[in-house]
DNA sequence: ATTAAATGCTATAGACATGTATCATTTATG
DNA sequence: CATAAATGATACATGTCTATAGCATTTAAT
């Protein structure tokens, strides 16, 4: 399993945004902030516009805020722009069948384990995470 | 975190393998039982070889066996051997360091998580598999 | 002896995720 | 209007993990 950069930056961007929701940021500053190589920043800035998670303002004071209420986003859907969560349905171990009729060792702890994970994910929203 | 193929393979071979402790398997055979690409599946085996978990016979009928007690190497010891127990400790949304001062907020499902999956891939061997 | 079939060794290729660079367009400011 | 500073869009470079290839060496079988 384990997340994509893109992924994680996704959630570094947002979660850090959500602290004021109503400030217009730039990705120059966010760079500033969260260390994230800028033109990496700027790529993900773009595709979270276009999946509607934010809304750019262009020219010289321009920047993104959010474009729907943050208690609307869960961790669970800004996973789902890239990674998805079924990227937790796969063998820990890393079997693509297991070699045994049964069960990976890892199996239950596994499965016990993303269930609680996907829980999480799903009921945190971006304004959970300030409280 | 995660695990990476060469851990994976590893991991399957030496599973595999404990089915039948005192049997000499070649490649060629461990290639066609398990779907492991044969190439790959050679250098992974130099490299058990040189870490002493199994000893190889050359020649016509060479091959490949336990150079140590099954019941004496963990699935932990395996991971070890490329990727680590160490690959775990990191945090499972991908962020080198919270952009909050406090925990991520999977960090608690994922802590407890972590040391389960621990406490299994150490207490597990390769006899445990087989019962 | 010769051949076939195995491992030892190591260099090279490919695929994919990550990171960089460039130019066009938009807009506030003076 | 001219400039500076921002995003839009997209192509390119780099790095790392995964996979392949090739030749040398060893040994059993004929
Ligand atoms: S078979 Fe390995 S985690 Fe389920
Ligand atoms: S800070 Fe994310 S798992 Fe610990």
């Amino acid at each position: 399993m384990n997340f994509s950069k893109t992924t994680s930056y996704s959630l570094s961007i947002l979660s850090y945004m959500s602290i004021n929701e109503d400030t217009n940021m730039s990705a120059k500053y966010l760079h500033n902030k969260l260390s994230i190589p800028y033109p990496y920043l700027r790529q993900v800035l773009t595709n979270l516009t276009h999946k509607r998670f934010i809304k750019s303002t262009r020219g010289r004071t321009g920047g993104f805020t959010f474009s729907m209420p943050k208690e609307k986003i869960s961790l669970a859907d800004i996973i789902d722009i890239t990674d998805g969560l079924e990227s937790l349905n796969i063998c820990i171990l890393g079997f693509n069948k297991c070699p045994f009729d049964k069960q990976c060792s890892m199996h239950e702890v596994w499965e016990k384990t993303r269930d609680s994970m996907i829980k999480v994910l799903k009921e945190t929203s971006l304004a959970d995470l300030t409280k």
